[in-house]
DNA sequence: CTTAGCGGATCAAAGGTTTTCATCGAGGAG
DNA sequence: CTCCTCGATGAAAACCTTTGATCCGCTAAG
């Protein structure tokens, strides 16, 4: 029966009634191997009679470890968050951390205050590690959890040298490739890229693959490709520079299917047929753009679920200290096929 | 001068380097006013010295406060997460709470695990109260939460009776009667409304706003009314058969914008004209939909960055014992016109 | 001159857990 | 029968901060 006693019980109220000292309960409740099987289960019944809660403060006092981690979306533009991809990666984490019984600590780097802020916290050892997302070149926040003496887990490759850094990242450049050999399969000629802002190394990567499954030069590149910024409305604005500057073109790669549909928009409104007279492949595989564009978008999927979810358990492995075989794990990327290409 | 000792320093080492005892040293640091002006110079200057921060779990095993507020979003389907207002709420509170330096811990509960582990987390003590995010009837984290004793301040009404709760809602019935008024001051003779699901308060309200400003019965409602799901196919099937009952519609109030962009390409579809013929306004004002329809799509604007700050103010006043004065507020609503009506 | 009052500082306890070290008891070896 | 070993347990220290009780040195009132 539940006590319904208004203060929450103590482990010695529990080692009270397990007749046990606080040491042995606390050893049960730690899995210590050195206890008997009485006392185990002694303690385990006071434990679930007392309904007992460990108290996380006490615990974090003496062992030095919060029990959270923090989450670090680092995005000079706060309405990019408004990108579905925000979302997706959110919920993953949260159901990653909470699958192992860790804390989310969420914060949003914005602004230098916000950068400010997070250092503070991070150094004041509010938590015991960090997932940082932070696609952006030289971005001050990554210098700043450099130095820090935390476990760190990036999100893709974050800008600068990525000595002894643990990270996840999607294989950006072999998706690009994917996307770029399958629209040689459907036999087009004249393929062209939009890309996303060359200062997210993601983007970068996926023209990189682009350019080396057409083995382009740079002048190559800077004739058939243009940048559309990772919106819609840039995507639009790409399309329509591709079109006028390569009007013999009869496909195109997008980095992002957010640029796609905006693409698709601009090649419905210059009369060109999808995928009759230009194929187009996006690039996130977001269902909910992908299978609402008109046609219905061709795009190479990477798996966000299944890279937050590997960085949290990197990240667990650094927190219980032990050895990774690998700090930089790079995962698969497909592609869907969907009408336009 | 930074000590680069790798030990962090404690209030102990503030106190002796500022030549006076913990206690002043910590007065200090909680700005108590009983403490002199040199003792208070003498220690400020000792903690930007050292780079002192405190010790968070010290002081919450004392204090018995964590300086951490849950937020718990309930949503059995979770694909709904994909839907760019949960990521604008998020985005919000994550502000809002960083500005008055509270942790935020995210929680996203779907299943009955998920909510077993968040009552386990609350009673828990983990966090000194909570956000709560449930929109659905009779959802069960609402009654798990209502039994703790634990200062919890809802977003919208939460099913159910409204006794004793906090809560900040937007005005959704009085945007509906704006959003109805409108069509009604154009001209429109038969207009007709997609609604969200009725197990959602806020579709409830919605519907109501639009049942009283066209003064209908039951009767009429059920005719002139259709369950859109809050999905985007959900509207466009809503309107067909909205279409298919109501011929010579020539107005419809969609309760979201997601909703109403589905419905708009029903519409084209179905030969209909936007505004010409059938006038269309959303709700939400979600400007990446809102924006992006064709023709841009009037709507009713909730700001939700707005509701959630409020909430937050509400919570701190309730952690820090003070009173509020209204514990349900309601937050207006007003009418964004585009082109669509 | 004594004493009450007061501002300001210190002392010490409390808060709940983990963990080291010592103790205790039982069982095996000599 | 005694000595050792070893496994299980308990006592107590340590983690760092807040806070009520206490104390000290002065001034102002009686």
């Amino acid at each position: 029966m539940l006590v319904s006693n208004h203060a929450r019980p103590t482990l010695e109220d529990v080692a009270a009634r397990a007749g046990v000292s606080r040491a042995t309960a606390s050893r049960v409740l730690n899995a210590s191997p050195r206890v008997s099987p009485e006392a185990l289960e002694a303690v385990n019944a006071a434990v679930t009679a007392l309904g007992y809660q460990p108290n996380r403060a006490a615990r974090a006092l003496v062992t030095r470890r919060t029990g959270a981690v923090a989450v670090l979306f680092s995005e000079p533009e706060p309405k990019i968050f408004d990108d579905p991809h925000f979302a997706r990666l959110i919920r993953a984490g949260a159901r990653a951390l909470a699958d192992v019984d860790v804390q989310m600590v969420l914060m949003l780097v914005h602004s230098l205050d916000d950068q400010a802020r997070a250092h503070r916290f991070l150094a004041g050892g509010h938590v015991d590690g960090a997932l940082v997302f932070a696609p952006h070149r030289n971005d001050e926040l990554v210098s700043i959890v450099k130095k820090l003496p935390l476990p760190v887990v990036y999100a893709g490759k974050p800008w600068g040298s990525l000595r002894g850094m643990h990270l996840v990242d999607n294989d950006n450049e072999g998706g690009a490739v994917l996307a770029t050999e399958h629209l040689k399969s459907l036999g087009r000629k004249k393929i062209v890229h939009v890309s996303g802002p060359l200062d997210e190394l993601s983007a970068i990567d996926r023209l990189n693959g682009f350019k080396s499954a057409m083995s382009l030069d740079d002048k190559g590149v800077a004739r058939l490709t243009e940048d559309g910024g990772f919106t819609r409305e840039g995507g639009r604005k790409a399309m329509s520079a591709l079109l006028a500057r390569v009007p013999s073109l009869d496909a195109v790669f997008v980095a992002s299917d957010l640029m796609a549909a905006g693409a698709l928009e601009t090649l419905n409104e210059a009369g060109r047929r999808v995928p009759e007279d230009v194929a187009v492949v996006g690039f996130d595989d977001h269902v909910a753009i992908a299978e609402h564009t008109s046609p219905p978008l061709t795009s190479v999927r990477q798996d966000s679920d299944e890279q937050v979810k590997v960085m949290v358990e990197h990240l667990v492995k650094l927190l219980r200290d032990e050895t990774v075989k690998k700090k930089q794990q790079m995962l698969p990327t497909v592609l869907v096929r969907r009408e336009s290409a």
